[in-house]
DNA sequence: GCCGTTTTCGGCCCGACTGTTTTCAGTCG
């Protein structure tokens, strides 16, 4: 269901892995990871380029195009196949488990064959790892907490994923005869961070051929129910669809039903009753005469309960229905609400694209200004240095007016040191129109520790941004434990914006986080953190999760125009 | 395996932290 990108990169990617775990060539394996990103982010779809064609992406030379080119015709890459023979993908995937790498899983599968996440738990629990060298009771420790992080996930898949896969399915279904209206529902129409499983609604009079269209779907790896109202599949990377066919009549009803949050639809089904009247997936209804009154739109069905149509992304009953009847229902920022980036990359660092590149994709996609905040000298391996960000400066200058209607602003992104301290003396900072500051290094402080770090940045009268406040990852690592209260009050205080990064795999802060940094009167950005051009799409996410957080623009310093927002970076880190 | 060139092979982001070991290997960003 992935785009042929991804398919590729993770396909580079799985033989990177091998090689690694095989011991092979540590500059082979970086190689073949190194393209694997660059395809991944490359903003054309590989499937249309031939090996020739492929070369031109940075880090793929002969050998890789070539391999990539007769993989994408004959849907096979015979070394990648080889290696799998020799090593269980079980083996791989215990590189998941943070702390565990291609050395540590290859001893645990020579010396005492395990090949699973499961069988590992149960030989450390057996103390069979005892004796093994290298493995010491730290070891153990952190394997087991490695696990606990890996499966607090659950299955669930990240939001991009889920998100392109609901986009396949929706297009080839919409495009069935008979297809009156197309969706996906569940919680990735109210833009959970993970999705469990995807929830797809048709509404059409005969249901047989979108059933069996569904099965019939590439990637579609077996068929778990056929039936006349449900099917469910599972695809082959395991994500679970379920796919509704109701009538046109029953649209509105079936998609309140179906998108839930389960909490909110009681919420609602109670309202209901209270009002003598019943609602299901069908509709709602009389409760004594049975007479359908609302069903084939949301609204209508919202109006019949005496509400406004409430957005999905705030279906989680936290309040929002009662809201709805006080006429308090936020006007949440939206996609289109969007002026800016504040938090992007380029290949002056660890990007993929270079300074034109990345400019160009924000200026398509309609941005009004647009920050270039390369990593500061402190992330040693990304070298770099005072001369490189102020020719970058220069370079920015020099492109800034290239396209009519977005202003470019040069900017960086800071590392927040052990104790507070950012890479730059307060004159060197001074030359950057935005500066965004971020921990990267010593997750694992005391409490105390990091809340003073996180304080002291935001009281940094040149930090403007602090990008991704608690360095989560998801499904890899845990957010680092601060006082998040106490870093909210002086975000507050001193106008330091915090970020929404919008990456599937961070969406830091999330939701419940937002909603208590608001209570503070806190403001964020909500930028991409954009290392590639397709990384720019990412912003609908940041917005789904700002939503989730019950944001209007007046809480989101990059929907305000550019006047405004320079102001308010003038004004950051003196309090108020 | 890629790149750049000093065109035919040498260098490849580099440093810090952790845990195990007793001088360093593995992992991470």
């Amino acid at each position: 269901m992935a785009r042929p990108n991804d398919d590729v990169a993770a396909l580079l990617q799985e033989y990177a892995d091998l090689v690694q775990i095989s011991g092979g060539d540590a500059f082979k394996a970086r190689a073949y990871e190194k393209a694997a990103r660059a395809i991944g982010g490359h903003h054309t779809d590989v499937s249309t380029l031939d090996a020739r064609a492929l070369r031109d992406i940075p880090n793929v030379g002969r050998s890789i195009a070539d391999k990539v080119a007769a993989y994408l015709t004959t849907g096979t890459m015979p070394e990648v196949e080889q290696a799998r023979a020799r090593i269980p993908d079980g083996v791989r995937r215990l590189m998941a488990i943070p702390t565990l790498g291609p050395k540590k899983a290859l001893t645990l599968y020579e010396t005492l064959g395990i090949s699973s996440v499961p069988a590992l738990r149960e030989a450390i629990e057996a103390e069979r790892l005892r004796d093994l060298k290298g493995f010491g009771p730290k070891t153990e420790e952190n394997i087991l907490h490695g696990i606990d992080v890996l499966q607090a996930s659950g299955g669930r898949v990240r939001l991009a994923q889920a998100a392109e896969t609901a986009e396949a399915v929706v297009a080839a279904l919409t495009a069935i005869d008979g297809c009156e209206r197309c969706t996906w529902a569940g919680s990735l129409r109210r833009m959970r961070e993970t999705v469990g499983d995807l929830d797809i609604l048709v509404a059409a009079r005969r249901s047989a051929p979108f059933m069996d269209a569904l099965t019939r779907l590439p990637h579609v790896a077996e068929t778990l129910a056929h039936g006349t109202k449900k099917t469910s599949v599972r695809t082959t990377d395991g994500l679970q669809i379920d796919l509704r066919v109701v009538p046109p009549g029953s649209w509105g009803a079936a998609l309140i039903y179906f998108t839930g949050s389960k909490a909110h639809n009681i919420r609602i089904r109670e309202r209901a009753v209270r009002h003598k009247l019943k609602l299901s997936e069908y509709g709602l209804f009389h409760t004594e005469t049975g007479r359908k009154i609302a069903a084939r739109t949301e609204e209508d069905v919202y109006r019949r309960l005496g509400l406004p149509w409430i957005p999905p992304t705030l279906r989680e009953d936290r309040g929002e229905v009662a809201a709805a009847l006080r006429g308090e229902l936020p006007v949440t920022v939206t996609d289109a609400d969007i002026r800016g980036d504040l938090h992007t990359h380029t290949d002056l660092t660890d990007g993929l694209a270079s300074l034109e590149d990345m400019v160009d994709a924000a200026a398509r996609r309609g941005l009004e200004y647009y920050a270039v905040t390369d990593h500061a000298p402190d992330l040693v391996m990304q070298r770099m240095t005072d001369e490189k960000a102020l020719a970058q400066r220069d370079a920015v200058r020099a492109l800034d007016g290239r396209h009519r209607g977005m202003r470019l602003l040069h900017g960086t992104e800071l590392n927040i040191d052990p104790d507070g301290g950012v890479d730059w003396d307060a004159e060197f900072l001074a030359g950057f129109d935005v500066c965004v500051a971020s921990v990267h290094s010593h997750f694992r402080q005391s409490r105390d520790a990091l809340t003073r770090r996180l304080v002291r940045a935001c009281e940094n009268p040149h930090v403007h941004i602090i990008g991704h406040p608690t360095t989560r990852i998801l499904g890899k690592r845990e957010p680092v434990d601060a006082d998040l209260d106490a870093v909210f009050a002086a975000a507050a205080r001193t106008g330091t914006a915090l970020e929404i990064n919008s990456h599937p795999n961070r969406l830091d802060l999330n939701d419940e986080n937002i909603l208590r940094a608001k209570r503070h009167g806190v403001k964020f950005a909500i930028d991409t953190d954009a290392h590639s051009v397709r990384d720019l799409e990412y912003h609908r996410f940041g917005v789904g999760t700002a939503q989730r957080g019950w944001l209007t623009t007046d809480d989101v310093i990059n929907t305000w125009p550019l006047p405004r927002l320079l102001r308010h970076l003038d004004g950051t880190g003196t309090t108020r």
